[in-house]
DNA sequence: GATTGGATCGCCT
DNA sequence: GGCGATCCAATCG
């Protein structure tokens, strides 16, 4: 045995409902370390969860569901533990996952992944070979991991896409920083990740 | 029906 | 660091 520790995780367990159900900063926070999956026909591809924000519903200007339900942002209304996914300057799409008590309608972007599994499926859906550039941002991971349209509003507990527990190791931190790209709410503290990784999508 | 802007990325300088 | 791609969705009328 080498003295190394090899990060394992286990798609046939993943996160309950109860995970989800909880505040959304607290989530957003809490999935770092976790293991995304998607169990395709083409091979199974998983990301360690590097980096998040939170959008936290009606009273956040900067989240989809802040006006009120749209066809768009519809799955951010109901159960937690959901995928909301939405289209972005027209080329990409972005990840999120449902969150909080079903009146809340609230998510978390996810922004960045480790690949662990399914690389060379990553490598060939990116176009790209180095291993920073797959999952190093919201429309990469989206592309990456196989995600479309047609997976808003799935259920992350018994569909092909889930996620499976993992740990930070002892000396990991997590940053709190504010949230990229966005024009309202511009200084609200609600993107996390871990300090000096060198998936996450900026510094 | 028209207009506007966007939770991004990659290429260019 | 700057900017164009590209088109959907929300808003206004």
């Amino acid at each position: 045995m080498s003295g190394t520790m090899v990060a394992s995780w286990n798609p046939e367990e993943v996160l309950p409902l109860s995970f989800y159900e909880r505040e959304t900063t607290l989530v957003a926070k809490e999935l770092l370390g976790h293991y995304l999956f998607h169990r395709h026909p083409e091979g199974m591809v998983a990301g360690r969860i590097v980096e998040t924000e939170a959008y936290l519903g009606q009273n956040d200007p900067a989240c989809h569901s802040c006006r009120g339900i749209t066809p768009r942002c519809k799955s951010m209304f109901g159960t937690a533990g959901r995928i909301y996914v939405y289209i972005i300057y027209g080329m990409y799409y972005c990840f999120n996952i449902t969150t909080d008590m079903p009146e809340v309608p609230a998510a978390v972007l996810i922004r960045a992944l480790e690949p662990v599994e399914g690389i060379e499926i990553m490598r060939k859906r990116r176009g790209k070979n180095k291993l920073r550039d797959l999952c190093s941002g919201p429309g990469k991971l989206a592309t990456a991991m196989g995600f479309d349209k047609t997976f808003d509003g799935q259920s992350l507990l018994t569909g092909p896409v889930g996620v499976s527990p993992g740990k930070l190791s002892p000396e990991e931190r997590i940053i709190t920083a504010p949230r990229i790209g966005i024009s309202k709410a511009v200084d609200w503290p609600l993107r996390f990740y871990l300090a000096g990784n060198q998936f996450v999508s900026k510094k």
